[in-house]
DNA sequence: CACAATACCGGCCAAACGGCTTGTTTTTGA
DNA sequence: TCAAAAACAAGCCGTTTGGCCGGTATTGTG
């Protein structure tokens, strides 16, 4: 739990009640939403969708309730900020790994691996959760399934563009390899909290990269396929 | 909401009060749990794991909330006995549908077409939301794991026994196809619910038959993967 | 038939929930 | 400097929750 600033003078000094550092509004906003979303998403991610109440979040923060009120009316408004929030990180978190790599096959040799590294993340379990349990609300349901479509597409584009970058063709083949990756990585992070069998993870990265390098052998030819790319 | 038993004479005959027909204690205790746990699977299938609710349940159920707490004592005990309840419905759906055809390769290749059978039913659904939703309960989550994990590997056991009837060895790519399977179809039927592309579905069990085809005419040459199998 | 056991009924309770409200502290802008 | 606005604090309330209760109806048994 992070302080958000010093309230008292931590030294024995003569100073017995230093004034904490004057900060702007909008700063104090920002740390104060970042802190009540991360909680979110740890809680989420701990204990899942039915632990998020006002007072659990609120004090897995360390803030006050009225303060969470302040920021989020309504548990809706706590529960869409938090998955525009999480789906943010992970977008910068692709971003950052695949800016790395060289674009061409080397980029999109990563994107099985990577998106079993982000299904695994705290952010992506979390969005998981709520999906799931905002089945529950039809308000609140309403108002995300909007966001997910959205990010689902975006997403869908942004595999297409890596894939042409690196020689490949979108059809109904890398289509169907895109889909069934994301599929499977969601389900077997999922699979984790009740089915503790690690090795499963590598079995099916496996299945997942030799249909991958199948595939493009297939349209660039054996000799783009060569090397061991596991 | 079916009915029980009759409780008033419905004709306009002469018996105002006819007495309901007599029922064995055993047989009013079955029919009464099987409308509590139908209920209860109708109910995760539809509104998800937040809406099993005392009241909810017992309402669609058509029984008194006295009755289910008759039968079960806690809501732990409700979604324990659901998810047996509904394990053991899958299981026979499975044995009934493979039943029908002929050992070998052709019951082996129904297997990814029953997964995705398996994984759109209610009771598949209903197994999903309460692994989900428990997660925040530490103590039904501790009664439901094992069930789960048992489940699981019967299961693994039997598709080995398939594959092995098939003439097929379960190496490690047959596991991971397997698995693979497994992962995709419940994920796409968890997804259908908030991100409703039906043409996404024959693009993933493409994919998978032909990785199921190829792993066919690796293990027992050319020779069996001739026809369309898709 | 009498009496025990089981199935069933619906009101009740304490606890926890979401969110509303009033009051206090800090920042802002003129 | 000072009033308005924003950030923050926390008590409160109506509702819903899971579970408990005394009581009734039906079935089993000697």
């Amino acid at each position: 739990m992070a302080e958000l600033a010093p309230k008292t003078h931590p030294g024995p000094g003569p100073k017995p009640a230093a004034k904490p550092a004057r900060r702007r509004n909008v700063d104090r906003s920002a740390a104060t939403r970042k802190v009540i979303l991360d909680a979110t998403v740890s809680c989420l991610y701990k204990q899942g969708y039915g632990a998020v109440t006002n007072h659990t979040v609120a004090d897995l923060a360390g803030v006050s309730r009225g303060a969470m009120m302040h920021h989020f009316p309504t548990r809706q408004a706590l529960l869409v900020a938090t998955i525009e929030f999480a789906y943010a990180k992970l977008a910068d978190h692709r971003k950052d790994v695949l800016g790395r790599l060289a674009p061409g096959l080397p980029r999109y040799r990563a994107l099985i691996d990577l998106a079993w590294a982000n299904a695994q993340m705290p952010e992506d379990i979390a969005c998981n959760e709520i999906r799931m349990g905002s089945r529950s609300d039809p308000q609140i349901a309403a108002a995300i399934t909007p966001i997910m479509i959205q990010v689902a597409d975006d997403f869908g584009r942004y595999i297409g563009s890596v894939a042409r970058a690196a020689g490949l063709k979108p059809d109904a083949e890398l289509k169907g390899l895109t889909l069934t990756t994301a599929m499977a990585m969601r389900a077997m992070a999922v699979n984790l909290f009740t089915y503790p069998r690690p090795q499963i993870v590598n079995c099916v990265l496996n299945t997942l990269k030799a249909a991958r390098e199948r595939m493009i052998a297939n349209q660039l030819g054996a000799a783009a396929a060569e090397g061991d790319h596991f």
